[in-house]
DNA sequence: AAAGATCTTGACGAATCCTTAACGCCGACC
DNA sequence: GGTCGGCGTTAAGGATTCGTCAAGATCTTT
């Protein structure tokens, strides 16, 4: 869940975007001057920051550059100052957006998640599947066995992609067979008994007993990490 | 270098644009309408994009649709409408940013500076990479094989650039068809093996047994350094 | 406008993968 | 104890995909 921190020196208006924040599905946290802005990004992950230039304590500028000194949350600045050299100022001061108020609320929304979207974008989850004879990058689809560089076919690496990504999961044959071969071939569990044995004899340490890739006869098959 | 694609149906604007970005130090390619724009972003890579939402030939949005359905480069939207249903239609279409005309030049350079200061810490580019028979600066797009330069046309760059930007990690063909033709072209799997013969010819040292661009029957490609 | 480089297209043998069938094993059930 | 159905294993053929080459089309440059 993505947690928006909102920095404003008036109170009212941070309640009324903790509010909409809050009603968009958001985790909202709030401060009301710089110094504590910064702990308060220090103190959790913030997904973006909301910050007003206008604080009693320092200046909006200052803000931005000491977060930027070991932060790069995204920033969206809220202003009521519409000159241009403030708007240059703030931006090249690290911010990633400036609205100038008053603003519509549908497009400060609009903007936080351009900034949310493109920052989950980059983000790349870490896929990695790790057994005690082999592991496995989702991702990059490679596996490594002993050090090793394990090759798989298309088919085997559909198999196992939907196998490791539940893991402990019971995955029926109907279940492999239709989003690996399409509907038409749900009844064809030879496949998967052929592509079965081949992913043992690659991946297990000793295939005719397997401890990852588990039979449940008569069900299907499930992985065990 | 960072690339800026202009796109407005305005020549004047165009050309004005391209003079100030020019003298910004940036590289500038043009486009006044909706499909020569998306052509433009595919031939080659471009770091931010500038669009205007007015386009003779395709309606605005439609275009940042379908510029995000292969590519992910920041765009800046530029647009004669103030409503707000605009900007949140086109942010949540993929837009980055949205200035309204008239605007100050300065306030634009600013966010573009903002738009491309992301782009660039978001991925720590790794520029240099190196293997025991060639070393590529990606940034110079220079090559050295054995100490010799080794010319690349465009097509080959792109590819490779793909390729090597992901190291160990696989590549579908149908990505490197999408990100270097075009999402019309991603069956077209022919291009990639003539492609691919083609750099192998002139990187590995035995073309005939590669050991860094690897093929992965079915599926796609892999560099490993 | 010509020359050169680059891209597209098609064809072929070679390599790889998928399908299919046969056989042996094991436990369940009669 | 015999039969049957589900599972694991193996191997061979047929189908698909890959690498390679070359020629024509297209784009760039001179």
């Amino acid at each position: 869940m993505n947690t928006i921190l909102v920095v404003d020196d008036d109170p009212h208006i941070v309640r009324a975007l903790a509010i909409t924040l809050k009603g968009q599905g958001y985790t909202v946290v709030t401060a009301t001057d710089g110094q504590s802005a910064l702990h308060s990004a220090a103190q959790r992950p913030v997904s973006v920051m909301i910050l007003d230039l206008g604080l009693p304590d320092m200046d909006g500028k200052a803000v931005i550059s000491a977060l930027r000194e070991w932060s790069s949350v995204p920033v969206l600045v809220l202003s009521a100052r519409h000159g241009s050299s403030d708007k240059v100022e703030a931006l090249d001061a690290g911010a990633d957006d400036y609205i100038t108020k008053p603003f519509g609320l549908d497009e400060l929304l609009a903007r936080l998640r351009a900034l949310l979207r493109r920052r989950n974008d980059s983000s790349e989850e870490v896929t990695l599947v790790t057994t005690s004879s082999f592991t496995v990058d989702l991702d990059k689809r490679q596996i490594t066995k002993s050090g090793v560089d394990v090759r798989m076919t298309p088919t085997e690496w559909n198999i196992l992609d939907i196998l490791l990504r539940n893991p402990d999961k019971l995955i029926t044959q109907q279940q492999l067979l239709t989003e690996v071969w399409g509907p038409a071939y749900a009844k064809e569990a030879n496949y998967l008994r052929v592509y079965m044995a081949q992913l043992r004899r690659k991946l297990e340490t000793e295939p005719g007993n397997p401890r990852h890739l588990i039979t449940e006869p008569g069900m299907g098959y499930r992985f065990v990490p």
